[in-house]
Parts: C-alpha cells; structure tokens; sequence
RNA sequence: CGGGGCGUAGCGCAGUUUGGUAGCGCGCUUGGUUCGGGACCAAGAGGCCGCAGGUUCGAAUCCUGUCGCCCCGACCA
C-alpha cells in the first residue's frame, strides 16, 4: 500500500469537537470522521485495525467451539413484547416502523432473535451445547453518547450466546469465554483486569464479568485487591460493615434545634460530632411506590444495589421534594426514619450497629439525637446498601482494596433461564423430558476496543499501535522522492517485505521528511523504515521503533529479513 | 431530561456588542526554489455565515422559531 493513494486525512490541528486522546489521535491521524452524534464513519486505516481485532476475535471464538452466523439487524417487536423487553427497553432503543405500520427495532442486543432461531431448531440435549456469535453493528439511542467512539449509538459488538442443557454446562461455557477473553484482549496488547460487576438490565442470575482497561479516562469505578485476584465493579463490591466496639449507654432521644443545618457535614459541624454518627435518609420514588433507605452519614448508598434488592422495579430516582414533604412533614434536610409509617425502611447494615446515632426529625429545624434502631424506629430490611471506599479490606484476603478507572470492554453473563423461559426454548433429555435451556451471553465492544487500545498507547506524538493490531507493521519512508537511488532502494525494500507477507506501507509522497515523520509518529506504525542518502551511501537504512524509539541501523540488503523477524518477535510476544 | 457553550471555506478561528454585502492561519491547486522532524516565494480555487420566518432601504450581525453539535450533571438529605 502506497501513503499516496490510500485515503489517510491526517490533520494538524484537534478537532474542537474530540476530548479524550483516543478520540483526538484517531480524528487526527484519519481514522475516524464523525456522521452523527455517536455515529462514525471508519476510514482504511480504522477499517484495517477492527478487521485486525475481528480476526483474532474469531480465531478465539472457533477455538472455543463458537460457530460465527449472521443475525438480523432490524427486529420485530413481537419478540421483544414476548420477553417484556420492549417496553422496558425504553429511549434507548431505536424504533422503526414497516410500511405497514409493523414495529421493529435496531437490534440493541440479540438475545430475543438468537434464542427464537434455537427454540425453532434444536430439539435434543444431543444438539448441545450450541455457541453462536456474530460480529456486528449494535444500535443503541445513549442518552448521552461521548468520548468517540467509546460510547456510541452505533457500535461494532461480538456478541456469542451460550446453549446449554444445565447449569452446569453453562458455566463450563462461561468458563471457556471467560479464558478466550482474557486470551483476547491479552493478545491484543492491553492491560485489563476481569471484575465481578453487576448484570444490569441484561439480567441472569449466574453471575458476571467485566473486562476493564485500566484507563483514567474509563467511565467506571472498580476496586481491586492489590495482592489477590479480586476486582470489582463499585456498584458490585461487597461492603463489609465496619464493626466497632460500642460500650456506649445507651440514651433516650432528644429532640435538638438545627437551625439552617441540612447536609451531613452542616449537621455534623452543628453537634460537632463524626458523621458516622449520622443516619443518612434518603426517599426514594421506585416506580410508584416510596421508599427509604438508611445509610450511615458518611456512606455513599449504592443506587444499584438497593435496585437489584427491590426486585422488580423499574425505574429509581430520588422523591422530588414533594414526595418528601408529603411522607415525612419537612424539608430534605431534616428527614429521617423515626415516626415514619405506610412506607418501607431499607438500612443498610452498618446502620443497625449504630448507637445513640442523629437523624433528621421530620420536622423543620430540628435532628433528633439518641436514636437507636429498632427501639426508636423499625426496619423492615436490612441489607448492604453501600458503595465501597477505597483502603476497605478485600473480601477475600483482607489486604486493603485500590481504586481504579476503566473502560469496559467486555462482559459475559451466565443469564440462567430467563429468556430461555419466557421464550420456551426447551429441548429433550435422555428420558424424553422437556427441559429448558440454560443461556449465557457474551459480548465484545469491538469498536471500543480499538478506542481502549490507543487510550493505554500513546504519546505527545501520536498513537503507538501494539503489533498484533497495527493497521500496518511497517512504514518505509524515502526521504526525498526526486532522490533515484533512495527512491529505488526504498521501492525495493517495500516490494522485498511485501512478498515476504509483512504489512507494509510506503510513504511514496512528494513531502518534506518532516511531514512524513510527524504522519508516521501520529498514525503509530509500530516500525518506521527511513531510507536517506546519506545512510543509503554508507549502505544502510535506519530502522525506528514507535514504542520506545530504538534506533538501529541495519544495511539495505539484511533489512528485510530484520524487518520480518522484528515484526514476528513482537507478535508471538 | 436539567444546566452551560457552540454552529462563518476541508480543519482551527476572528468578525456579531455599535446592521452597510466576509476575513485570518493551516490545508488544497499551479509554477519555482528547497529536502533527515509539520519549508519558502509567487499566483489561484474555495463560503446562500446551520435552516426557516420576521424587522430593515440593507442582516453573519437584531427578533422569533427550528435543527444540529460539544461539555457538565442526573452521587444524595
């Protein structure tokens, strides 16, 4: 391939609209260009690299068993209706209509379409396990699509779907996307860590994984364990309750003035206590229906987890100040659970442990100290609520957690039977007795991948692609085209190494030596060749490395076989 | 969805307050000189100033509406 003629539209300057580096770099260096809020489209360079992911994507996938097919994009809403997902897909989800007024909807995940073509086709236990993905455009309406192409409304996905006749076998199948991702995202050069994390709307009940990268601009919060293997997304870490010993009398309550006191730090600095002592309120509006939640004043509650613990519910938001007023008689800052009735106290358990704690009286003004649980006010739940902190113990070795950014590349789901179930895919077992599926599902974001890849790779210069996904291996600059013999010898080079198999590209154009560096540093071929006169007369040429800028020179005959055993180093790496 | 900001040449921007028919840098085209880290000289091409109404003799500029894009927030008692 020739820089002359392959459409590279590097540009000098930052596009306004690009704020994180991967975003920058690929606007730059002419890999991406924008056609919408969230939607992009992808040059030969882009192209090159995802195709490059998409390879080594599939090469671990077959290995596992998968067997790659094609699902539709456009989906009727029938199916969807079937497992209750398209109404509570909401906003996300792109709708569209036939000619005939039919719904459909831009497939934003597959499960419905895969698990209506199993239903239809395997019929016994024979048939299983069956792994089936697809690399493919996802569509999903984000409410606020940013950062490129980390976070899109059109995205490239590897999304494999796991059937298998038990349990069992569905973890023997998680376990094997498990090791294929890591595998992965391994071989594709990146520095990540599998987390335990929350199932979301997806669902299932087996349990889940994300693959994180670790990133400062990733949008998620993880903990890991700086000693063992444990890492987790914050909504998912477990909270310990912080035990203390509690020799304290126990008191009465009392009702104290708090005049214009109303977050935890005013009241605290009020009564000039620790905000450990405080019992945080918090009214929640969980569909239709109130609820309140009780951490301790110097907790963070988890919205996640109270989600996942009120079962069923939709949508959770705080209660507008109305709400509040309406089920307690005051202003926010002066709510707390005492006296409170017809509505569902959640605590989260560190706040059963409290003693002669403070809390909000319900009333203008005043916070009530004394307040101990259960003898001043009933709980109908007690749960872990909390986000976790960094320094907690790690769960499973006691060594103190770190926190971490990073941006999710990947996630596998055990889903259980829950769409299996609503959509009857059942099969026959050795006693002739129906059974139901047991589903996982498996998903790569390939185009956020790549965004990842340059997130963890770059420098002032430019992107420095790792290898195995370089959209070429090497770049062989001529110096000076008007130049014959450099002209000559660097032709040769790039027709040596192309028939060689190496991915080379020739920077064939009438451009000062400056341009074609700053190109080559911005784009990020891991390997420069540069041909001069004044090298090519000692009879050499100089070979650069992106990652660490080594320099080496190696004479004009050798350098082909160098250049391909240099490039096969770094990719059995 | 809430808050803030921005739409003027391919990219980055000025001009808008105080209406008078559009400019700068980069890039692009042609010629020439240059040639190891984003060269220089000369001559050019390129814009219904996001769109639609309105005010006015006259609108990039004022008014109304609309569309698009970016950032922040939606973590709290």
């Amino acid at each position: 391939m020739r820089v002359s003629q392959i459409l590279i539209p590097t540009l000098r300057e930052v596009p306004a609209e690009a704020e994180i580096v991967s975003h920058q770099l690929m606007f730059r260096a002419g890999f991406i260009r924008k056609a919408a809020a969230g939607i992009y489209t992808h040059l030969p360079l882009s192209t090159r690299v995802l195709q490059k992911i998409n390879r080594i994507i599939r090469e671990e996938m077959d290995a596992k068993g998968g067997q790659e097919v094609m699902l539709p994009i456009i989906q009727p809403a029938e199916l969807w209706k079937e497992t209750g997902r398209w109404s509570v897909y909401g906003d996300e989800m792109f709708r569209l209509k036939d000619r005939h007024q039919r719904e459909f909807c831009l497939g934003p995940t597959h499960e419905e379409i895969v698990t209506d073509l199993v239903r239809g086709e395997i019929r016994s236990y024979k048939q299983l396990p069956l792994l089936l993905y697809q690399i493919q455009n996802k569509y999903r309406d984000e409410r606020r699509p940013r950062f490129g192409l980390m976070r899109g409304r059109e995205f490239i996905m590897k999304d494999l779907y796991s059937f298998d006749r038990d349990q069992d076998g569905c973890k023997e199948s998680y376990q094997k996307m498990y090791d294929a991702y890591t595998r992965i995202f391994s071989r594709c050069g990146l520095t990540f860590r599998p987390v335990e994390a929350d199932a979301g709307a997806i669902g299932g009940s087996g349990g889940t994984h994300e693959f994180m990268v670790l990133a400062e601009s990733g949008e998620a919060a993880v903990v890991y364990c700086p000693e063992c293997d444990y890492a987790a997304n914050v909504e998912k870490a477990e909270c310990k309750p912080e035990t203390k010993a509690t020799e304290e009398e126990i008191t009465a309550n009392q009702l104290v003035a708090t005049p214009g006191a109303k977050t935890i730090e005013e009241v605290c600095k009020f009564l000039n206590i620790d905000s450990n002592r405080l019992i945080k309120t918090l009214v929640y509006r969980a569909d239709d229906k109130l609820v309140v939640a009780l951490v301790r004043g110097d907790r963070e509650l988890n919205e996640i987890k109270l989600l996942n613990l009120l079962g069923e519910v939709v949508s959770l938001d705080l209660a507008s100040a109305g709400d509040v007023k309406e089920l307690c008689g005051s202003e926010t800052g002066y709510v707390g659970p005492v006296g409170l009735k017809d509505v569902e106290i959640i605590a989260d358990t560190e706040v059963t442990l409290l003693v002669n704690a403070v809390c909000g009286a319900n009333q203008d003004g005043y916070h009530l100290t004394g307040v101990n649980p259960e003898r001043d006010f009933q709980i109908h739940r007690v749960a872990d609520l909390r986000m976790i902190e960094t320094g907690e113990p790690c769960p499973k070795c006691g060594v103190s957690l770190v926190s971490a950014r990073g941006i999710e590349v990947g996630q596998v789901f055990n889903l259980g039977t829950k769409y299996s179930e609503k959509l009857r895919a059942t099969f026959l077992d050795e006693n002739g007795k129906e059974q139901v599926m047991v589903m996982g599902c498996y998903g790569i974001g390939v185009t956020r991948t790549m965004a990842a890849t340059i997130e963890q790779h770059n420098d002032q210069d430019g992107i420095i692609w790792p290898m195995a996904i370089a959209p070429f291996h090497v770049i062989v600059v001529p110096v000076n085209v008007k130049d014959e013999a450099v002209v000559q010898a660097a032709e040769t080079l790039y027709k040596e190494l192309n028939d060689m198999g190496v991915e080379v590209i020739i920077d064939d154009r009438n451009e000062r030596p400056g341009v074609k560096f700053k190109d080559a540093d911005l784009v990020g071929y891991p390997i420069r060749v540069t041909v001069g006169s004044k090298t090519l007369q000692e009879g050499n040429v100089e070979v650069k490395f992106r990652r660490d800028g080594r320099v080496e020179f190696i004479g004009v005959n050798e350098a082909a076989k160098y250049l391909q055993q240099s490039v096969q180093a770094a990719l059995t790496l």
